[in-house]
DNA sequence: CTATTTAGTTTACGCGCGTAAATAATTCGT
DNA sequence: ACGAATTATTTACGCGCGTAAACTAAATAG
């Protein structure tokens, strides 16, 4: 208006600067230098029925690993022109549901969500992602939403497994009694058949412990378990590299040396490629998502989907490197 | 409308229930309960100069130690009924002030912001501060702000280090040699002071290494420190508790034992209380800020200056509580 | 150079709420 | 029980934008 331009084309020119003709949109650019005009974000969203606005949901953003792909979503969101606002449930299945409630009402362009898991209200996920296109990450929940992108569980147990059998003794496998997340499942059976495929006989260790603090879990049964001289042979496949976290302290703390020397009794593993795995002592050998082709997946498989290039619901799970470190 | 009341009641009666007569209300929510009726927040704060949304701004979410006191903040504001939004600056400068720019036209009630320190831009942070009450957490720039909570660095390094003082010999002094944080040069002249009151020697081992991945810098600081000799004592404060997780996988990566005990050459204490400083091994010494008392100071203060109760600039620091564990 | 198409711009309207002023209902004092 | 003071509700209006339809300027074809 004060450059002398109607408003609703100052209006397309901001949601679409190429749409205006070249003269005009210059003479726009001159009036924006002098009166720093910023669009008021709530008029703007409150008659478009969708925002550019993304939701990223994670369960945990305490946990470096969601902190990690969170940064790294929020990031390609911000680079496809969309505003990111990052959620985290902290765990509660109440609060997952709260923040769901919330994101319905900011209208988001798509969301891109990582269930708690098992403690997820399946019914309000559901209906969540009927209303609002949805990718889900990281642990899947029936076929829900557009999508679903995520590690191979299966291979990575596997190929941890198999490498481990193949410079030692075979694994025995470390993990909580009642996981949160339904990945754990996927690993313990991946265990179970992988074992039994290289001809060795199983061994899960399964601790108490409820909740989301794993490397408290993982310290408490860790030192039960080394008490009771609960572990069949020298080697130790974590479920995750936070119980392994855990577990590594509870050797220290018994004194039991951990690694693949001679020197040392027991090795340990991981699985994730936790940003800390690098920082333990001794370095945790681990088998690592693909944090980059995760998170490049989802989000270009989210944008599709907003840009209206329907697809039929489909799963992608990448495959996990093994990263040799000291600990096995 | 439907219930056969008009909407601006209904409005007051969202804003604040008490002030509609009970007869009302219960129709209202009567009603509600049959149309499941979500108002819309983009018409909501488009009049509304101040609208119930707290930003909570931190200079890296993937360091569990602001995760967590983010997590912390993130609880009271909801408490407080306020809608907590999380920003992370990703340790970039610009991407605060990009941070800043969208926080400013979300039309906050108020903000709880940590600045990325050194790096920050001052005067985008004090622009800022004049149009949108802030409250400046964690470290502290300039006067800025309503008014500043943080721990207090001196009492941190003064403490700790008199502790090593008494149980052993004098520590050396193990820090990045450009710090992003203020805090870290707080703690430096703390040190030095220390030393001095004491009547010991300071050494000041300033290692090389830019950015935000501390255990990194830690950890290949600490392997040219242990090389060359460099540390004068055979104990080591280190600046903050991420470099000591990387001088501590140095130390094991060269076979150096940490700990109190006879058998080992040296002993690593940190500063912070990080997450993961029980996990270390060995666990690791530290002094651990006061997350709740930060928290809940920082976010009183800032809904107290919410509600109108205006103060002078004050600033607060919060002792910090030595952790003894088997580190030092 | 005119008729037609196409791209760009403007006019007109409404979104769902907050806010202030006007009105109605209730409470209180005598 | 009646008027004044108080509290609750309604009417009237506008916020800053998106959107569709009406319009106008530029591009193309004959």
């Amino acid at each position: 208006s004060v450059s002398g331009i109607s408003r609703p084309t100052v209006s397309k020119y901001f949601n679409e600067p190429g749409s205006v003709r070249a003269t005009t949109r210059m003479r726009i650019e001159a009036a924006l230098e002098l009166h720093d005009y910023r669009p008021n974000i709530y008029a703007m969203n409150q008659n478009r029925k969708l925002t550019k606005t993304v939701g990223v949901v994670v369960p945990l953003l305490t946990d470096p690993y969601f902190a990690e792909i969170a940064r790294n979503l929020e990031q390609r969101c911000i680079a496809a022109g969309y505003r990111p606002t990052l959620f985290s449930s902290h765990g509660d299945p109440a609060l997952e549901v709260e923040v769901l409630d919330t994101l319905r009402s900011l209208k988001p362009a798509g969301v891109l969500l990582a269930p708690l898991g098992r403690a997820s209200d399946g019914k309000a996920l559901e209906k969540f992602c009927e209303d609002v296109p949805t990718l889900i990450f990281d642990s899947s929940v029936d076929q829900i939403g557009l999508a679903f992108v995520g590690s191979d569980n299966f291979q990575f147990t596997t190929h941890i497994t198999d490498y481990l059998c193949r410079t030692g003794e075979p694994p025995c496998f470390f993990e909580m009694k009642t996981p949160a997340n339904p990945n754990a499942h996927r690993r313990r059976q991946s265990y179970l058949k992988a074992m039994e495929a290289f001809g060795h006989i199983p061994d899960v260790i399964s601790v108490e412990g409820e909740g989301w603090g794993f490397e408290e879990i993982g310290l408490l049964g860790g030192h039960d378990a080394l008490k009771r001289g609960r572990f069949s042979t020298n080697t130790i496949l974590c479920s995750n590299d936070r119980l392994a976290i855990g577990l590594l302290t509870a050797c220290y703390e018994q004194g039991v040396r951990v690694g693949r020397g001679d020197d040392c009794p027991i090795r340990v593993a991981g699985q994730d490629g936790h940003p800390y795995s690098r920082y333990t002592c001794p370095p945790l050998t681990t088998i690592s998502h693909n944090y980059d082709a995760v998170s490049q997946t989802a989000a270009e498989a989210l944008f599709a989907a907003i840009d209206g290039q329907v697809s039929a619901w489909k799963s992608t799970r990448l495959e996990g490197q093994l990263i040799l470190r000291d600990s096995a």
